[in-house]
DNA sequence: CTAGGTGCAAATAATTTGCAGAGGC
DNA sequence: GCCTCTGCAAATTATTTGCACCTAG
């Protein structure tokens, strides 16, 4: 099973295997939600009535040094662990009326606290960021339709939009872009790119429509990921310039502005992945748009070279882009 | 002294006056920063040996109850208590070195929390958002300068420079709007706001400089309330749509929603202050900007009417703006 | 006089720890 | 055999409560 070899991978050095931990950290995985440490000793009381309290916090711990469970604190006075296998650090709404707890991310939100932080010279660890209040379901007295399931699932299916919406405008844009250029050697590289993004497309709606297999109801459950800067796509911004006009030399430069921002958003989400399929498929976007970034850039430079070598513009006015910035 | 007068008008009926209490209600409110009860035990001790500790936890949740205080979790294992007097609610940065922990608001984040929370359908009371990291004292080993101070004057720096970018923003949109306005009449509506916005400027600016006498670092101090959408004023992008070239009802109609904008900014900021000046200023920004408001929505329905009589539109293409949305 | 308010000590509640025995490597 | 894991009971920490007494209104 691929949990074993994960947790495996996690054992601190020094630490002895030892069955009693390997049902406590089991019957910990097969759970979801937030568990308090009562709620497990409860569990493990089912299966073996000799497993003391103290081993469970001690396992708990345990876990939380190894990277399995993140403990968390909802204000209650006692903690709750939750596991971190497949599952991405998030956010949470907490219904003060069943106790429950729903999880969320907000892209918008993270980048806003990345810029509190800077701003205030603060080197940020972690973010806790709880919205209490009351459930749609409880306020209503409706049953909690579709609720949740599993994070990964909803965390896949959210980036993979995002993704798909994203591919949509670069594509746009990418043929919008072909279509306006002059210099016959930008133009191929546009209409390049814009092929590429046909592809990926395809691909990811392919992908999108396996994760529906894997859940039929998937469709129908709450927004996980939230990131309104990609709600029609990366690209969407860079195609609306387009149609104001510009030149070739523009063109690329607004290429170059999207493809570094969608190649951050892949990237950061790719990482935030404990461990799973969809860090393999969003590392995978992030090195495509990382190849096409490069090849706009190059196109850049080798425009830039040949504009100013024919004397049409003078030599210090645009600043070359960076490949990082 | 006014913070009595204020204890007093929140003191829960059929409660009664107890020296002990007020002693240590009087500590705790001179005390700034995030207390532990513990913290106030010792505190209250050095002044009375005789104030037990159930006396103190007990006063310690009546001030909770009675608005004068906070509960804060910061994940210790324990509560911290702040008090709410002049001091608006907040998100906190907490170092894990030195263990202090420093304020901020972030309109932009609260914001994007009720959309997610609109979203999933949950009827938000509160919201905790706290930034754990190394503050940049502890980091860089430098001291803590111009650290905190009173929240009150922070808030009322930041909320007076944004003020201050909006009316000047607005200045900037409506001085634009009347040289740009065809119609007569709207161009005298333009006009009229443009030196109403004037006006406001110079109060605002001198309220700021009075605030700059009242503490002379506050200017270096750290950023308080972050809003990044009112940077360059609440109308700036009001006034580049100008630019692009509109017609009178168009120009109505984005002064409509930019004074919409600052009016739900200052209505806002001005509830958030539990007592203070603040308040007041910023709930006489909010109705002023609502007399704004109605006077522009009375005069794009006359400037409406006055083209369908002469039969320049056809009735059905703008819908009437609502003064409540 | 009577509903609070207060002190003290005991009770809770969640979690941790000391120590002796059990068990993996 | 050594070092880690485990159980048990006692300790710790933060906070609350029962109860008798005190005091303001």
């Amino acid at each position: 099973m691929i949990v074993d070899s994960w947790i495996e991978s996690l054992r601190p050095a020094g630490s002895k295997r030892s069955g009693k931990r390997d049902l406590i950290v089991n019957v910990f995985l097969r759970q979801q939600g937030h568990l308090t440490a009562d709620d497990l000793v409860e569990l493990i009381g089912r299966e073996d009535q000799r497993i003391s309290r103290a081993t469970i916090y001690r396992t708990l711990q345990w876990m939380v040094d190894a990277g399995i469970a993140r403990k968390v604190d909802f204000g209650e006075g006692r903690f709750r662990f939750e596991h971190s296998y497949r599952h991405p650090r998030h956010f949470h709404l907490i219904c003060k009326t069943c106790n429950r707890s729903f999880e969320f991310l907000s892209s918008d939100i993270e980048t806003l606290i990345e810029e509190v932080a800077a701003a205030r010279g603060f080197a940020q660890r972690q973010s806790v960021l709880q919205i209490h209040g009351e459930c749609d379901a409880c306020r209503t007295g409706r049953p909690p339709l579709a609720d949740g399931g599993v994070t990964e699932l909803l965390f896949a299916r959210d980036a993979l939009r995002i993704a798909i919406a994203t591919e949509r405008s670069g594509l746009d844009f990418y043929s919008r872009a072909a279509k306006l250029t002059k210099d016959a050697r930008g133009r191929r590289v546009f209409e390049k790119l814009a092929e590429e993004e046909k592809e990926h497309l395809g691909t990811l709606e392919k992908r999108y429509r396996e994760l529906l297999e894997q859940d039929p109801e998937l469709e129908s459950r709450p927004t996980f990921l939230f990131f309104k800067g990609a709600a029609n796509g990366l690209f969407a911004a860079g195609a609306e310039q387009l149609s104001k006009g510009v030149n070739d030399r523009e063109a690329l430069m607004i290429g170059i502005k999207c493809e570094r921002g969608s190649h951050r958003f892949f990237k950061r989400y790719g990482e935030r992945f404990e461990d799973s399929e969809g860090k393999k498929i969003f590392l995978e976007f992030a090195d495509e748009e990382r190849v096409h970034l490069e090849l706009l850039i190059r196109e850049y430079r080798s425009l830039l070279e040949r504009q100013q070598r024919s004397g049409k513009i003078e030599r210090r006015t645009p600043r070359r882009p960076r490949v990082n910035a």
